[in-house]
DNA sequence: TTGTAAGCGTTATCAG
DNA sequence: CTGATAACGCTTACAA
């Protein structure tokens, strides 16, 4: 076992100093070729990496960006920390991931952790929890300390930061758009309850598509979740006892759902009902029906995060000159929104 | 924006010595009362915390674990660090998050990047390139450097480091077992190129399976796939072109197509012929028909893994006395594998 | 009881 | 051209 390499031991090795060898490996001209050609052998040789932590004290900067997610068992997530890590690591940054589960004393505990030195800025997507207290003070703690924050999807409309966010009720509805455009007149909604920015957001496009389109909003076929995974339950008595002939739900679980339910009543998707889902992920494409979906393109997002943080982190953005960046959603029809025979219209 | 206190600062602001400061926040018995009360409600009212850096070079400890994971849209690896991060928070850790996405040189980089002093240890689960190429030297190097290493899921057998796995051939055997038992007589196994560790050790359960129930064993039913994203076509040709009652799968990708492929057919699932894969997830709980699955119990593997790490950094094990943590696989029965009507036997 | 100084590994400034 | 020195923020002998 060698440990590592550092300046002095090379200095020391070769009976110069650490100044000189310091120099001699960025390539100074104040160092002689002939020195340098030595240091820079010798340093290859034995394999010399100049140590991250000396130099992040030494500059300041870290060079990790810290990134706090509700949860990461979950294909958008998922896709989220792939878009980042990707920008992130091509333009050298490290990620550093830290998990809330969806509480908000987890949520201040990582970010007081990651803070105090260990990254130069977050991304963040705040916790459910966090949303339904509507306490910020850790966002706004982080921000004052001049820490750039970029918020992504879960965003808070009353911080000042960067933002990355999709048009979720504009996604919402051009699903709806293509459900009613498909013949559905009577459309339920499952969603989430209202706190859930997104979730809110998702019933408002829902909303809009019905209103611009003269379709008389019942509440009565508005179902709105708590808690994803018990939600079985409450979708079939949900779906058992009205007569819809479209679906619109706000994540890939609910659609599943949904299509199970309908089985339950002995009818079946895309025969007698149409679904359409928000968020695109794996088990809309294998399921049977293959789910149509609002893509939410998440490793566009993350990617986008990254670039504005590391804009921000290497000052070539004006100060103070936050924005919100919109990434487009795109339907993707599959197999439970066509139309088969016209049972409808 | 008032950026981050230092010890210095405090200091200057009572008037009195940065190891003044230091010792009273570490309650040392050296400072007196009346001053150690003083520098910390100073402290606590402007929210003092001490820099990760600093501390990191000072002890040469980061409290930092170094994740490289060949992807993460993939609710098994997904869920291992969930296990990984629950450990870690718990006890004072971060993890900081690389992928590979399957490629030698991005491990490699990714390697480099965190070993300079970013993190104490790694937790590494291979990319699939690094296991075709068998090149080992950027994990031999972190560990002739002293740093431990925990191999998750896709170990390399020669390294010498604690692993952590899940009995990849006994999962498989015993899901094999269950279709046996259900009644199946000619059995088919979807599977990874061999070069993949833990497909070639699934593949070796199911083999064995066969062979102890005295079942000859058909090269013609195994079917071995390169590239997960393209296979549907190949298994369409596969099934359609054979009699089975039976199918095991490496993976719950595999084993949807593998329904779609048997409905091609004109026949189904659980039916006709019976399905059980390996890897729990999503997917197969929402699957119509839900996917009976081998659980790797993902979570738990990760958990294991910061444990074997954090003791290793905190010595309080023998050194040079690696372990092999065998977490074991439990069988999820669900739809796919329930035998509706007995056409089998 | 408090303070000084050295050191963790680097780099930058300034002298020699 | 080379080297000593200070500094990043913190801890810890060791002095005072």
């Amino acid at each position: 076992m060698k440990p590592k390499l550092t300046l002095k031991q090379i200095a020391r090795e070769l009976d110069v100093s650490v100044s000189t060898v310091s120099k001699a490996l960025r390539d100074s001209v104040e160092i002689s070729e002939e020195t340098r050609l030595k240091i820079k052998a010798f340093a290859k040789l034995y394999n010399y990496k100049p140590n991250n932590i000396a130099l992040s004290l030494k500059n300041r900067k870290t060079r990790t960006i810290g990134l706090v997610l509700p949860e990461i068992v979950h294909d958008f997530f998922a896709t989220v920390i792939s878009g980042i890590e990707e920008v992130a690591n091509q333009k050298g940054y490290n990620v550093l991931i830290c998990l809330s589960n969806n509480s908000f004393d987890r949520e201040v505990m990582n970010m007081e952790m990651l803070a105090n030195g260990s990254t130069d800025g977050f991304i963040i997507s705040v916790a459910k929890e966090t949303q339904q207290k509507e306490d910020y003070h850790h966002l706004e703690e982080v921000i004052n300390q001049g820490m750039p924050i970029v918020l992504v999807d879960r965003v808070v409309d009353q911080l000042t930061c960067d933002k990355v966010i999709i048009d979720d009720s504009e996604g919402a509805k051009n699903a709806v758009q293509h459900l009613i455009d498909s013949g559905c007149k009577k459309i339920a909604i499952i969603t989430t309850v209202d706190y859930v920015s997104v979730g809110k957001l998702r019933t408002d496009g829902y909303l809009e598509a019905l209103t611009s389109n003269n379709i008389e909003i019942d509440e009565d076929l508005i179902l709105k979740i708590e808690n994803v995974d018990q939600s079985q339950d409450e979708i079939n008595e949900f779906l058992l006892t009205r007569e819809v002939d479209g679906i619109f739900t706000v994540n890939e679980q609910f659609a599943t759902s949904a299509v199970k339910a309908i089985n339950l009543k002995g009818k079946s998707v895309p025969e007698d009902v149409l679904v359409f889902s928000f968020s695109d992920g794996e088990l809309s494409r294998r399921f049977i029906p293959s789910i149509s979906t609002v893509d939410q393109h998440g490793a566009a997002m993350g990617a986008k995060a990254a670039e504005l943080l590391i804009e921000r982190l290497e000052n070539t953005v004006e100060e103070e000159n936050f924005q919100t960046a919109l990434v487009k959603t795109s339907l993707i029809e599959r197999e439970s929104s066509r139309r088969i025979k016209s049972s409808a219209v």
